[in-house]
Formats: structure tokens, sequence, C-alpha cells
RNA sequence: GGGGCUAUAGCUCAGUCGGCUAGAGCGCAGCAUUCACAUUGCUGAGGCCCAUGGUUCGAGUCCAUGUAGCCCCACCA
């Protein structure tokens, strides 16, 4: 069993990871409480990225530490199909063989898809692999496995059975490239300089006209409607009358409604049902005819005058503009800047068209969702997020559930050739016509917005009903996944669960934040600030990479990325590593039953040790990862590398060492799995892993007067240091006389004289050098009396500071308020704490006294 | 226009139920060096906890207002 001189971690991670596979140490053990998270599942089909690291760290630690506790973990992989982002990957990856997707049937498209991903999938597995997730492969789920596309199905008929799915004709925002709608969360809006034109639209009877301003003058050709506020007085006259639709000769009516401002432009408004979403509502409120002007493809359609048929929404702007001034009907044009939506994928305008769509009916569902929250039937962290969750589905509105792409789950649902109004379910959606009751029925060619199917995430992927696995760890123990989706996914998973399983389908939400880029902006593709996580693994060991992710991180919380954090778990692991190589070197067993307490700094190291625990558990059950990691960080460097190891040198205690490094691997190991195991291996000659260990360590009780002999010796060296650094004195002796603590003093000189490099420690009563005092201990230290001067002045400053403490501590005590309301024990506290703080600044004066003298 | 988040050391961030003489890592200054580790050790400097009010015996923490930054939603004829 040697160790290298540094940890290497290229050397052991892939090998540890195939280890444990060996063992299946990931599925869930027999005995032990259920703890269950499934993983959100990321795009299956593009690389991950830092996000997904930070999900899979935190999922992971969560996991581990659990299985250290004995619990029966399982925790589920997964991947996406991510629908149109893959989709539109492919397109760009067909566009390259000159060839696109309307060069293939729906079907055939989506076999090419799945093909396509299915040779990435294999990447995305092994990069899981390398974050050392310890997730049970044999229960992993692609979003568009069989069991999942059933339940998206089996909850498609039962809403539709209860009434909550209803088919209905809205405006969609559509992107015409990719000839999909899109969800309004998906639309991306941006600032853009264009014109605001003012049209004459003159009246049927009668001289005059009225004037509409519009940015979008193509869609005149579709207006069935002008509209004023009823309040407005310049109009009043004008309501009920109407004008001659210029280029079309249409007659349409003005009419009032509440929508429009009368201070925006002219305050009279063209209303193009088809085309804009207010127009839309106004349509519906006074029943005006709907007429569509602009196609999917993006050009002018049939119904309109001959003269802009078929051209595109540009030139059409173009045309009319120019007809309109020819026939005097243009009253003037301004500049202006307005914010147009955008396909967030290829930029092109988003049109707001009609089209015929499947809605869920949310009013039932958020009603429940809301009443389970209210209660406190989940646990959020932060807590914050459950507030905002109940506000959002407060006003939540009907969801639409088509999408027309082909790289998703086909909708069941059939219309009838005879009677367009007639729907009927079926789940034969490899059939473009069906024949039920020898009537011809046709497939909806649309699909499922994702998060409809992935709504069911928790319990399709534990084979609900029937399974076993659901039956086991169902509802899930925490659904961690980031703040970013609470509301498409995480409300939406809370409603289905509620609806389809009735319980609430997790127990808790942890929501983490996102990473964003060293300059604290939004890592995207497009600003090319995205970290790949891989070679940062490579270079620096998966655990560093984990630890430095985590690190810092509290939950909800946006951080900017911070490569030094992973510099630093990188050296954390180097110490660590450097410690088993120390007690490597002094042990020949990794047996550590039944250890020996025999020296005061073994009581005091245990002593530490149970304190860290202790406080760990508490961190972990809390989910405070970070703190729960700076607290193992600091027990290791700090108490058992700086002061135990240094301390064990003359005389080892090698069970006691061995003990005492099991107990850190078992409670580092949800943070640095990869080191802690491979530590673990090379030093266990039983067929075990660190990772299957049931439970943390408990070492022998300690005798904590024995254990504070050490802490007093402890504090002397610092002392001693720290004058030596001061007085610049490498010379100098430490002097102890007869005495209950200048016994303590003997019984530690080699250790002092090591650690102080001192160069001598020796027994004197001629009362020479400069005293000292340190948690009890008094002791007297030569040093060069030219250099006194600058002792003196560090004793100015701390006889200044303690003045100031015991000022501060006399005037809090000295308040009756304080006396009377502040619990006792904080009082007797504060009045020990005075004490302590009157005896320091006394002989720190005395000191000085002396020293004058 | 509506809502949310953030503001603490030069930088990145912790700070639970209000008890703080405010912490960590990095960075900085100085010193050390065969013997587990330079991915090291030791010592140190560094803070009006954004501002102003309020609640309280007591506020970094709770409340109000404001300022700055980030984000989300809605609207933009």
């Amino acid at each position: 069993m040697r160790l290298d001189k540094s940890y290497q971690p290229k050397l052991h991670e892939q090998q540890i990871y195939s280890l444990w596979e060996q063992k299946h140490a990931f599925e869930p053990s027999i005995e032990g409480d259920p703890y269950s998270i499934v993983m959100p599942p990321p795009n299956a089909n593009a690389n991950l990225h830092m996000g997904y690291e930070l999900t899979a760290a935190l999922e992971d630690i969560m996991a581990r530490y659990q299985r250290s506790l004995g619990r029966s973990v399982l925790l589920v992989p997964g991947a996406d199909h991510a629908g149109f982002e893959t989709q539109s990957v492919y397109e760009k990856h067909l566009a390259k063989q000159g060839r696109s997707r309307f060069d293939f049937s729906r079907d055939s498209l989506y076999q090419q898809i799945w093909d396509f991903v299915a040779e990435n999938r294999v990447g995305f597995e092994t990069m899981i692999r390398r974050m050392g997730v310890s997730c049970d492969w044999s229960k992993f789920t692609f979003t568009l496995d069989d069991k999942i596309v059933k339940r998206a199905y089996a909850t498609f008929k039962q809403m539709w059975d209860d009434g909550l799915i209803y088919r209905g004709e809205r405006l969609v925002n559509f992107c015409t490239y990719h000839g999909t709608a899109f969800a309004d969360i998906e639309v991306v809006y941006k600032e853009e300089q264009g014109s605001l034109w003012y049209i004459k639209y003159p009246l049927v009877d009668g001289e005059g006209e009225i004037v509409v301003a519009t940015t979008r003058p193509e869609t005149m050709l579709g207006d069935t409607a002008v509209a004023v506020n009823p309040k407005d007085k310049r109009y009043q006259d004008y309501i009920g009358k109407s004008v001659k639709l210029p280029l079309t000769n249409r007659e349409i009516p003005i009419l009032a409604d509440e929508f429009v401002d009368m201070k925006y432009a002219t305050g009279a408004v063209k209303i193009t049902p088809a085309h804009d979403p207010n127009d839309f509502e106004v349509g519906k409120r006074h029943d005006l005819p709907f007429i569509s002007v602009i196609t999917h493809e993006g050009k002018i359609a049939h119904d309109v005058p001959e003269a802009y048929r078929g051209l595109n929404i540009a030139e059409a702007r173009q045309k009319i503009v120019i007809d309109l001034k020819g026939q005097g009907l243009l009253a003037k044009t301004r500049p202006m800047v307005h914010s147009v939506g955008h396909c967030y994928k290829c930029g092109t305008i988003i049109e707001p068209l009609l089209k015929d769509q499947w809605f869920v009916n949310m009013q039932p569902l958020a009603k429940e969702a809301i009443g389970l929250l209210n209660s406190g039937g989940i646990s959020f962290y932060p807590e914050s997020k459950k507030d905002e969750l109940i506000r959002y589905l407060t006003g939540l509105k009907d969801w639409n559930i088509s999408r027309q792409i082909a790289w998703g789950i086909p909708i069941p649902a059939f219309q009838s050739l005879d009677d367009p109004e007639e729907w009927i379910y079926d789940e034969r959606v490899d059939q473009e016509l069906i024949k039920v009751d020898g009537r011809e029925y046709r497939r909806d060619p649309d699909t499922f917005d994702t998060w409809f199917s992935s709504s069911s995430w928790p319990y399709a992927t534990l084979d609900y009903p029937d399974g076993d696995s659901y039956r086991r760890f169902y509802p899930l123990s925490v659904m961690e996944t980031g703040s970013d989706i609470l509301y498409p996914w995480v409300s939406r998973m809370i409603m289905l669960g509620l609806y389809v399983t009735k319980k609430p389908p997790f127990k808790s939400v942890y929501l983490h934040g996102y990473i964003r880029s060293e300059e604290g902006l939004k890592m995207s593709k497009s600003l090319g600030n995205v970290v790949d996580p891989m070679p940062l693994i490579e270079e620096y060991g998966s655990d560093a990479v984990r630890i430095g992710i985590i690190g810092g991180q509290a939950p909800g919380a946006n951080r900017n990325f911070d490569p030094r954090n992973i510099t630093e778990a990188r050296n954390f692991c180097n110490k660590l590593w450097n410690i088993a190589r120390f007690i490597s070197e002094k042990v020949d067993s990794f047996d550590s039953e039944g250890f020996d307490f025999s020296s005061d700094f073994d009581h005091w190291i245990v002593g530490r040790y149970r304190l860290t625990k202790n406080k760990h558990v508490k961190l972990m059950n809390d989910y405070r990862f970070s703190e729960a990691y700076e607290n193992i960080y600091h027990f290791i460097w700090d108490d058992l590398a700086d002061w135990y190891i240094e301390a064990s040198k003359n005389s080892p205690n090698p069970k006691l060492l061995i003990g005492l490094l099991k107990a850190v691997l078992v409670m580092v190991h949800p943070f640095a799995p990869f080191l802690s195991e491979t530590i673990w291996q090379s030093f266990s000659l039983k067929d075990e892993s660190l990772l299957s260990q049931k439970q943390l360590i408990d070492l022998a009780q300690e005798d904590k007067a024995l254990a504070k002999r050490f802490s007093a010796i402890r504090e002397l060296i610092i002392e001693v240091r720290s004058i030596q650094k001061l007085v610049d004195s490498t010379k100098a002796k430490l002097f102890y006389d007869s005495g209950e603590s200048q016994k303590l003093v003997a019984d530690f000189a080699t250790l002092i004289k090591q650690l102080t490099k001192l160069s001598a420690v020796e027994k004197s009563s001629a009362g020479q050098g400069i005293a000292i005092s340190k948690a009890g201990i008094r002791c007297r230290l030569s040093i060069d009396e030219k250099q006194i001067e600058r002792y003196i002045q560090r004793l100015d400053k701390q006889i200044a500071e303690e003045q100031a403490l015991v000022k501060q501590l006399e005037g809090r005590l000295s308040n009756e308020g304080y006396i009377k309301k502040a619990p006792d024990s904080l009082v007797k506290q504060s009045r020990k704490q005075l004490e302590l703080a009157r005896d320091n600044l006394k002989e720190s004066l005395s000191k000085k006294r002396r020293l004058s003298l």
C-alpha cells in the first residue's frame, strides 16, 4: 500500500467507478428506510454543462450521505429527448447535407432523430459517470421510453374523461421557419427600431375618416374592426359607424372597448383578431370575424386582394405602405423602438397565428396544489420559493400542450374525416388513418409539449402504479433541481402528481441557483461563456470540481463561477491524500478495533472529531452542504493535519490513526467520493467498499480533562510562535518553574520545542525572560532585550482591545433591560465573559508594568 | 407597469432561532524549508455588514423607505 507523493485523480477515478458498478453498490440496499431522488433528466443530445455538474453533485451528496446513515437509497438517472432543442440540432445536421426536415415524413424524421440521439447518449452517460454520480443505472429512464409515453397517454386520457382537456382555436406564438408554436416562455423579446404608420380609414357614410396607428400595416388586410375607448370624447360620434378598409374595400365597424388607451397615438386602434393577442380578445368580446392573412409559412394568404397574395411579410409591408401613400391614405410615419418577439433558436420574428390546439384547464389542478402548499405538505429549500410558487399557481392560465414538431410524443387524438368537430382518443398513433365503427379518423399531427410528459417523471420513472420501486420509494424524498424550472416543471409535477397518484410527488424540494460566468453573466452558448466541466474534471479531478462547485453555494442563490474554488478543493484532496500517506507509513494494518488512548492529544483529537461529526449530521440534515463541507475541511486540515499528525510524529498511535482516517473517510465520502474510496481501497484488506459503509463511525469517549491539557499546550504554542515572529527571535528559550501548570509544560517540552523551534524548553527558577500566560499556563520566554519594545507595542494594542471589551460587557450588564429580559444563560455567560476579560486585562497591564521597569 | 433576488474583507462567498469581540478560501505582507504534503508550514494586516428610519435589553440578521445591480412576468395599436 504505497501511495504516490500527490493525489492523481486520473489514475484512480475510472477504476473506482467500475468497482462500484461491479459491486452493484448503487442499487438500493434491502435493509434500511427508503430514500429516493429521481434526477432531472438533462438533454441527452448535448454536453453536460456546469449547471448539471451542480445538480449531479448535490444529488449525489444527498444520496451518499443517506447511505452513510444506513438508509436504502435509490437515485434514478435519466435523459431528456429535449423535443424542439434536439430537433433543431438535427435540422442543422441535415442542412449540412443540403437537406431539410421537409424531405421526410414525420415518422421517418422521428426514427432518424432517435438513431442520432442514441449515438450521442453514450457520451452523455460517460459524463455522468465521470461526475461520480452513484445512480442506479438499471433504472435509467429516457423521456421517450415506453413507460413515459404510456403514462402521458394515460394522463391525457384521464384528463379527457374528466373534461379537463379541450380543443380550442387560439393565437399561438408561431415560428414560420421551424413551423411550430412556442409557449409564451420560449419567445425572446428584443428592442428593435421600427416605424409607427398612421393610416386613414375613410368612413362609409358621410365625410371624414378615422386615423389608426400601427407598427404592422400588412396585418390591416385582416382587420375586422376599429376600436376606440368608450370614454373618448373625440370619437363618440364614430362609435357604431363603419369604415371602408383601404386596399380591400371591406366594410368594418367602429366599436368601443375599454382596452384602448386614449393617450396612445390617435386613440383609435385597428383590430386584427387573427394576428394580435389583444385584438384576439377584443374579437371574441365583440364576436368579430377572424381573418387569417398570414400563413404558417410566413406568406400572405389567398383570401386577400390579388396584388398581395403570396408575398412574404416584409414585401407585403413595403407594397402596402406604397399603395396607401399612392391613395393619399398614409397620414404620417414615425420612427419608434418597440420590442419584437423572436424565435430563441433561429431569430425569426414570431407571428401570432390562429391554430387549433389542445388545452388543459388548469384551475382545478392548481387549486389542489395551492391547498397542498398552504398546508405545508412539501418543504422547500429555500423556503421563499414556496410562496413564489403559490403566487404563480394563483394566476395560472390554461396550458397549451400541442407542439408542431416531430421529435416528441404524438398526441393520441384522431379527428373525424366527416366531422372536423369530432375528436376521439386512440393510442394507435403509428397509423395516420384509423377506422372506428366504420368511420375514418385522421391522426393529430402534433406532439405533446415536453413538460406534459415530464410532469409525470417522479412516478412514471418508478413504474407507477404497480412497480416495486413505486411502492417502496414514492413519494420521493426530495426533488432537487434548478430554480429556473420552478414554474414550468416543479409546479406541474406537483399538480399532476396530485391528480394522478393522489399524493404529493415529493416530500421536499431543494432548488439551486444557476452558475453564472466569472463576469456575473448568464452562461449561454451565444455569449460563448459556457464552462464545460469535463476538461476541469480531467485536470483537477472529479471530486475537486464537485467540491468547487458546491462550495459557498446556498440554496436558490445564483453565483458566479470561480475557478479558485476548484483549485482550493484540489489542494484539499491532496492534503487528505497526504494524511493517508503519512498514516500508511506508520501502520501496518487497517484494523482499528480496540484502540487505546496513549496521549493527551489522542483525547483531544477524539473530542474534536466528535464535535465535527455531530455538526456534520446537523448540517447535512438541514441541506447545508457547503457549510458541512467546510466543517469537515477544517477538522481535517486544521485539527487532524496541523496538530494531531504533527504531535503524533514523536509517538504515533497506529490504531487511533487508522480509526480517525476511517471515520474521516466515511464522513467526507459524499464530497470526495473518488478520493475517499481510493484511499479506502488502498488500505482495505477485506473485500468491501467505502460506499457501502452503513454508518458514521463513533470513537470511544475521550477524557475531557486530558483533552484540555493538550488544548492548553496548543494555545501556548500559538502564543509563543506569535511572539517569536513579532520580535524576530529564533534563538529564544522557554522557562518553566515548578507547579501544576509547569508540569504540563515539562510533559510537552519536546513537542513545544519542535513546533516552535525554540532553542530550549527548560526548568528554571531564576525568573528571567518575559512572562507569558495562556490557558492557565505560566512560563517565561527569553527574548532579545533590544526587541522588547515591539512586544510592548503589541501589548498596548492588546490592552486597548481588552479594555474595549470590558467596557462593552460592563455596559451590557449594567443595562437593566438586558438583565431582566435576556435569557439567564446568556446573562450568566456575559458575566463569565466579563470576569475573564477583566482578568486578561489585569494580566496584560501587570505584564506591561513589569516590562517597563 | 407587476413580482422576485442580491448588496458583508481587494476578489468569490458563508453567516440557522436576533446574542457578533462578524467568518472561510483566494489574494496581499513577512518568515520558514531534506524527514506525509510547495497542491506545504508559520505569523500577520485587512470590515461604517449599501443608506436612512423603526421594532428590541440587544440588529449583519426582523420591519419600512430609498439607492445600486441582476432576473422573471406583462404590455408596447
